[in-house]
DNA sequence: CCACTCAACCCTGACGTGAGGGACGAGTTC
DNA sequence: GAACTCGTCCCTCACGTCAGGGTTGAGTGG
């Protein structure tokens, strides 16, 4: 844990001159704090196309944008899902598509549907697995009390 | 699926003459079977010493008895509590420990007890996947609707 | 009765995968 | 100059997958 407000404490990047809007920037350290991804998570998430920093500064240090950030919150949400990057890159862009109104609408939402559909699968399997999980914890209860 | 009885069906291996008590022993596709489990990982579970099939046929087939396959169905239920096969094979044998009542009692149950506390960790943290599993298949639904 | 064949089953060994973790030395920012 | 970040590399875990060969037991042939 970093002490708050000490003296090594950084402010939000502003990106210099190169931006009109003076857009809010951030740096990997604090999407991370942001966030509760790790680091190397978000680097490897990037790798893998998931978000890409808005842009970088002139050393090359990630800046990421509100956006940027937004997208890695969708992200986390998935994750207990357990989609392959791959498919949450998918559906990203397919939620975007949606939001901007490109593409065929009548795919579009198709897609989504079956996305829809593997979600509640999905939820059903944790369901399970919950219960399986809350009987073994249960056995071995029983098997302490049965050592008092 | 195979045709039931038919010409190439095997019956479970008996043990020839080597065994006293005619013990039922099968192998490993039968394990499979029942068990649900891939060979590859009952396999890995051996490599692992988890579970050591109780013997070999001639040719090096493997041959599980009853408790080998008892061990794995223990295994399967452990499975969704996250537990790494090296916490796996501890518990194990502690359980066996417990139950043959061998061991140092007191510090027998100071390890169960450690078991059954990060079990039920385990399983507040599925209620919470489980919850935004929920969560973000609901506001999937909700994009479903907006697009109708 | 023994030899042979056949399909189904099984073996080991090695490499691949997914989603990151950790360490490193060097560079950047404040 | 302290804190932060960079890219690169190798490591982990729980298997999947592929290759190439061996085993088993029932059926067939002599």
């Amino acid at each position: 844990m970093r002490a708050s407000a000490a003296p090594g404490d950084r402010m939000a990047y502003q990106g210099g001159m190169t931006g009109p809007r003076r857009e809010r920037l951030v740096q990997i350290g604090q999407v991370a704090e942001q966030t509760g991804l790790s680091l190397r998570t978000i680097r490897f998430y990037e790798e893998n196309g998931l978000v890409i920093p808005t842009t970088r500064s002139e050393g090359g240090f990630r800046l990421y944008s509100d956006s940027d950030v937004a997208r890695l919150e969708v992200i986390k949400r998935m994750k207990p899902l357990g989609f392959s990057l791959e498919e949450m890159q998918e559906l990203l862009t397919l939620l975007a598509e949606l939001d901007s109104g490109s593409g065929d609408r009548e795919r579009l939402r198709d897609r989504l549907r079956m996305f829809h559909e593997a979600a509640t699968a999905r939820v059903t399997a944790l369901q399970e697995q919950l219960a399986v999980a809350e009987g073994f914890a249960d056995t071995l209860a029983g098997h302490l009390d049965a050592q008092r």
